[in-house]
DNA sequence: GTGGTCTAGACCACC
DNA sequence: GTGGTCTAGACCACG
């Protein structure tokens, strides 16, 4: 694990093991960030340098999360100034909460069907959670 | 989605637009299916043929699967008569049991990361696993 | 038979008539490699397709082969960048030393049987060496 | 290992853990005992039902071995009596001298390469086999 | 450029 | 019928 504290309002917390490209888990926690309104449009990111050197990983890999999120029209680079949150997403026909809701539908599908998998039952499942 | 019941035991559920390999996802059901114990040692798994028309893939991708089960002692085969669950784990220092919850509570640990990263508290989380 | 000088440390040699099968005389000639020290942690293997095109072999199936001893912790791979031997095999009992003097005593025993089989004593066998 | 005196001239030593088809080491082994000459022509050899008996495996197992040598014209079978060593080989271009030859430059040099694989220089062969 | 995944299809070995 | 090996080629992910 690999956690760093950013300028403000996000922290970034990498697993370097479990598979998942390190570009990929940051732009999920840009992402998750927005759609859980701890980032908001205009707010200013880390700078690339900064980051790779927090999270001590290669400054290419965090210019391609940014790169791909600024493709999907979610950042907006200015050059001497920064990486902010866009104002608005230009092809969005989905409310910031609508996609909030579909992604936590997502996740909690997966997990329920993994703990089934693992032969949990429903119950013991919200036991876990209430200890967790 | 893509279903399939197969001869007994398992049953395969592919989840196609991920982003995780179609062969990891087997390999993480047989795994589960073993530490919930659905599977058991000498238990027969489908053939990779007749699985691969069940979940209409290509049957190459099932033996990548079972492949890399069979290398790490998982999984044994015996050509002409098909791919059956190993008696023994040489090497396993750990019980089936401390494997499964270990397990769990990777699963649970990113779950509950990646709600709350989505802005849920634990609150919001038990009462959704309810309604689920 | 078919030879390949790759990056360094290691030459291929194949033997298309023996009924081995390709990817696994690579895994052999790979293991004993590292056995013998001429293959040490960190060092890094041809590329796939760079081998696959000195041994005129697909790609696929050296990709078989370093897959396997990935699987197996012998090797890591870096995608971008290529194959490497890992630096620690996390179970291992025996020392290398151990592990190949156990497979010299393998590979002589089988040997000596089949040359037994086909009608030799130690003397002939050891005069035929000399010769060769 | 798995050995078994049969009827005479011919014992069966089988490696149940090497890879190689039991059905092929059969197949070997009668052929390296007719190249070294201790199964001649008109041999009889053990009859399918006791020699499965002594190995501890499937007759089909041997039933295809002495198939296939049969098919080469290396074995003759006379329904009632029990198989034995043809006295012609028909195809033969080479003699039986000439093909032991071959057989045992194959082993050598498969051998050979193996053993400097693991590191070994020839006088450290030497010596091994002077030890076994 | 690196390796990874998946498909399609041929041929072989074993029961 | 079973699985195993190998080829060929497409497309993706990563640096």
């Amino acid at each position: 694990m690999n956690d760093a504290k950013a300028d403000s309002n996000i922290t970034f917390s990498l697993e370097t093991t479990s598979g998942t490209p390190i570009y990929r888990q940051i732009i999920q926690q840009i992402e998750y960030a927005i759609l859980s309104e701890r980032l908001k449009p205009g707010d200013r990111l880390p700078t690339i340098r900064a980051l790779a050197v927090d999270l001590k990983i290669n400054p290419n890999t965090i210019a391609k999360a940014y790169g791909e999120l600024e493709i999907r029209g979610v950042l907006t680079t200015q050059v001497g100034s920064g990486t902010f949150i866009s104002n608005k997403k230009p092809e969005a026909r989905e409310s910031i909460e609508d996609i909030r809701h579909r992604k936590i539908q997502e996740v909690l599908g997966r997990f329920m069907q993994e703990l089934e998998d693992l032969g949990l039952g429903k119950n013991e499942i919200l036991s876990l959670i209430r200890k967790f």
